[in-house]
DNA sequence: GCAAAAATACGGCATCTGCCGTATTGATCT
DNA sequence: AGATCAATACGGCAGATGCCGTATTTTTGC
């Protein structure tokens, strides 16, 4: 039996390539039809709803995809939903979960992958970007920043200094932290002293607090 | 640069076997070492920490690989960790992503999974097993189940050494905190003291982590 | 009421941290 | 080719922190 598809997306062009990425595995999967918004989506389960599946855009006029899931998760509990999205904020990343989304690839994915999630979703799996997956294992981990209200500030922080960063969460002081990266302590103390600045603040705990309320670390 | 590889794993047929596996891809990966169990692999990182990735085995004697990563991520942040098992039980996933391991995959993967993972995992992503991520989103969804095995310890800390925590965890100073809870710095360092006696720990940034994980904070 | 526990307080010392200045190297971007 | 930036590295100094000992007062539990 082949697995029958369903796509949300209110940009025609993304719309259609996203019908030819999947027409390339016709012997799988059979395209049923196109909403270009969530609104449209429901009332066209509402005609037919032998669907195996729904891609489902986030962004969309009307209806978001979000909204548009929770409400197809709780009429049609049997469809599987995978969101596909350019943004990987975690907030909307935990919106689509709890919502009920059991996928979230970015629109980027070549069509040998958007296959394999296909697949995989009705496997029982949960196909996700690799980024995706790590911020969910983000949020799974600290669970009180799902609520939290994320500013996205990046504070000019370069990749060393991130990983200082890293370091210093867990409690090593500089010679530790030093020994890790193979660098000097006084290189260690250099980077945090940068750190302080960019972050406007003035030792290790304001640091880490800060990084983690915006989502650096 | 190539990806150096160590791993954890008490069946020698099977170290033998993943061995293997990433000698396929050899123009990538450079399998470092190979330890028995936990402990072992802790002695040996004490020895050699430029390891970029860890394969760890989850049932192991001595030291589990959920203990291990623990220690492993306090000890050196750089190193990321693929826990490798062949039961997919939602506890055994929420401990290992509790204790920091970044990806989760079971046993019979191909090499040429395994290699992709290895590869992820350096790029910052999180690779999963589908049927592993499938899990992890439902403990997202449900974080009723996610009873860490480490929560409930109370550590027997008082009213005060409560306190004093929670203004540590804001990164104030000890006159600061002193001033905070009318009380002398002197009196606000031996809170600290005990409390570090209490937790076993010996600086401000793990006690707070402590206390956080352990919800006293 | 009495013993135990918690909270309060001080002093000393070695080490760590925060903050300043300076400097070199390699990469990246015109 | 020159400019800019990230990453590397060193030295000095004042103040903060971690760790030890000791001691008194207050609160709590029986």
């Amino acid at each position: 039996m082949k697995i029958r598809i369903a796509l949300a997306e209110d940009k025609p062009f993304l719309a259609t390539s996203i019908q030819e990425k999947l027409a390339l595995f016709a012997d799988d999967i059979e395209f049923r039809f196109w909403a270009n918004n969530g609104k449209v989506m429901l009332e066209k389960l509402a005609e037919n709803h032998a669907i195996d599946a729904i891609l489902m855009d986030i962004e969309m006029p009307e209806m978001d995809g979000i909204e548009a899931t929770a409400e197809i998760v709780a009429q049609y509990p049997h469809i599987k939903i995978i969101m596909l999205t350019v943004f990987d904020d975690e907030q909307r990343i935990f919106n689509a979960i709890q919502a009920g989304a059991m996928g979230y690839l970015l629109k980027d994915e070549p069509p040998q992958k958007l296959h394999e999630s296909i697949k995989m979703i009705m496997d029982g799996g949960a196909p996700m970007s690799p980024t995706i997956a790590a911020k969910s294992l983000k949020l799974l981990r600290n669970p009180s920043r799902a609520e939290s209200e994320t500013t996205g500030e990046d504070f000019n922080l370069g990749k060393r200094e991130i990983e200082v960063l890293e370091h210093l969460s867990q409690g090593l002081d500089y010679q530790k932290i030093a020994e890790n990266l193979f660098i000097s302590p006084a290189t260690v103390r250099k980077h945090i002293e940068n750190i302080y600045r960019k972050l406007q603040v003035n030792n290790k705990m304001r640091a880490v607090n800060k990084a983690i309320r915006h989502n650096i670390i």
